[in-house]
DNA sequence: TATTGTTATACTCTATAACTATA
DNA sequence: TATAGTTATAGAGTATAACAATA
């Protein structure tokens, strides 16, 4: 479905409504980057967002977290993070260890492999929003980062 | 899956990575938004964003679209098409008429009550929106359309 | 009783491909 | 041959709910 003519911001069919007409635009930016992520990601590694974003959380702590950590973090429900752990595991990428004080409980950890495989991945990754972000200038890219901040506390304040 | 602590944004682990920084907090906000208006949808008009944008694509034309007419503009595949247009028939809120020149085609259009729910779900939804992008004065609002104007003259460059 | 994680199930959204009727 | 639409199927991605083990 590459090339297409149309999307979502012909939506609309007149010139006002300013927040309406700014909400197209961004969604139809942001479905256009995330929907080539998720193909490189497919093309290049055979994977998909979920899987990357959950290897991401482990990275960013190397000595692990428990699977009620990931489901919280990655804003799904628990039975996807077993699903999602559960295809990283049989490839390699992460492992589950028992947690020393609860027996309930599982630590997941990226092994060795997964690291290494992250790293790669991540870099790939970082290229290619360089690359589609190219658009703006660097005081341009930090005038968004600033709006949308403002933006996120008002979500936050607004729809808890 | 509310009042959620994290999010992706928290993938990231150091300062630098504008572009990178800048995609996490885009992506987090919009899917905070998305997710918001997919819930609204649900509860007040027990509907869904699909549904949604066929029928405001109906609104946009009162003489009707062809199936694949539509499949471009919601940029679907026919298949997926043919599904939403078989449930908002079966809700009386489109028709299918036969195509007066080809008679492999149908042009569907919006029933008068299709027409009255749609104006009443988009008021609603437009007020949603003018709420979610409270927190940006007019002029930032402008000055944000105009900076994805300019993204998106570059997706579209390179992401053919 | 409450919580951690798993399992089972279902629904939405999407794509691909085979099919039909017509052009 | 090519196109419009349908059907069937598959696969992400998500949620809910019942369950076992443990706290």
């Amino acid at each position: 479905m590459s090339g297409m003519e149309f999307d979502l911001e012909s939506r609309l069919s007149d010139d006002d409504h300013q927040a309406l007409k700014l909400w197209l635009r961004l969604l139809s930016c942001t479905t256009r980057i995330e929907d080539q992520i998720r193909q490189r990601l497919r093309a290049d590694f055979g994977t998909t967002l979920p899987r990357f974003d959950l290897l991401a959380q482990l990275e960013r702590h190397p000595d692990g977290l428990a699977m009620r950590e990931l489901s919280k973090r990655l804003m799904v429900t628990g039975g996807n993070v077993t699903g999602i752990t559960d295809q990283l595991e049989a490839e390699g990428l992460v492992l589950r260890e028992t947690h020393p004080d609860d027996r309930r409980s599982f630590i997941v950890k990226l092994t060795p492999q997964g690291l290494r495989q992250f790293k790669r991945m991540a870099a790939t990754h970082e290229a290619w929003i360089v690359e589609l972000f190219a658009g703006w200038t660097p005081a341009q890219k930090t005038q968004v980062q600033e709006l949308l901040a403002q933006l996120k506390t008002h979500l936050k304040d607004n729809t808890p």
